[in-house]
DNA sequence: TTCTAATATTGACGGATGTCAATATTTATG
DNA sequence: CATAAATATTGACATCCGTCAATATTAGAA
C-alpha cells in the first residue's frame, strides 16, 4: 500500500509542528550554525535543544558537521524541496493529485 | 513578540502531521466531498473521521457546507497557499528569510 | 593529567492527541 | 409520528511528546 506518501510527509510535518523547531529551521536556513549559537536565540535548555537537533537530524531535515567541540548544523534544502513538492501534489486539484491513485486503489478493492 | 509566525505555522503543520488527515486533505483537494464518501477511503470509525474534520475545519484548512443530512467538505486553497509561502520564507536562505528579524530582535535585547 | 566548554544522554513529569464505543442530534422519508 | 441515514458529541484509554534537571561524554587548553 502506498500510504507511505502520507506517513512520510506526516512525519516531516510532525517534526515541523513544533514552533521551536521551526525557528531552528529558520535560523539554520541561511547559514551553518553551531548549537551554542542557536541556543542564544531560544528560551530553552541546552538539553532540550540537543533533543530538537536530534529530531531534526533523524528525519533528514538538518545535517551536522563536527569541528572540535562544536557541532555545526545546516538545513538540507533538498529534503525541504522534496517535502514541498509532495505537499504540492497532495493539495493539487489537477491530475497529478495523489488522490486519484487512492481512489483507483479503493475501486480495485471493492 | 513575533513568534506568531512559528506558532501559527506550527499549528497547521501539527494538523497536517497526521497521515489520515493528510489523506483527507488530498481527497477534498480535487472536489467537494461528503463525510460518508470520505469515510469509504479510510479505515477509521465515523466518530474518528468527524473528529478529524473538526480539527481540519478549526484551523481553516477545510470548509464545510451542509446539504440536508450531508456535510460537504472542501479544501481552502488560500489557507494552503498562505502556509506554503510562510514555509518558503522560513526555509529561505535569502534576505526575505524570517530569521533576520529574529536575529535583529535578539541583538536589541542583548 | 586536570580543568573547562560544548554537546549528548537519561529519567521523569505533565499535557496533548488519536482512537473507539456509545450516545445524541439532525433531517428526510414513509 | 416513527424510522433510518448522516453526522456530531461524549467519555475513556493508551500513547506520544516537549521540557527540565542531572549526569555523561568529548575535546581542546593549561
Amino acid at each position: 500500500m502506498e500510504n507511505n506518501i502520507y506517513i512520510d510527509t506526516g512525519k516531516l510535518f510532525k517534526v515541523l509542528s513544533d514552533p521551536v523547531r521551526l525557528q531552528i529551521v529558520d535560523l539554520v536556513s541561511c547559514k551553518e550554525m553551531c548549537a551554542c549559537e542557536i541556543l542564544e536565540y531560544l528560551s530553552i535548555t541546552q538539553s532540550t535543544l540537543s533533543h530538537h537537533m536530534k529530531v531534526l537530524k533523524e528525519c533528514g531535515l538538518v545535517s551536522s558537521r563536527k569541528d572540535a567541540t562544536w557541532m555545526y548544523y545546516s538545513l538540507n534544502a533538498d529534503v525541504v524541496g522534496n517535502l514541498k513538492s509532495q505537499f504540492d501534489k497532495i493539495t493539487s486539484d489537477t491530475s497529478d493529485c495523489f488522490c486519484y491513485t487512492i481512489k483507483k486503489e479503493c475501486k480495485n478493492i471493492k
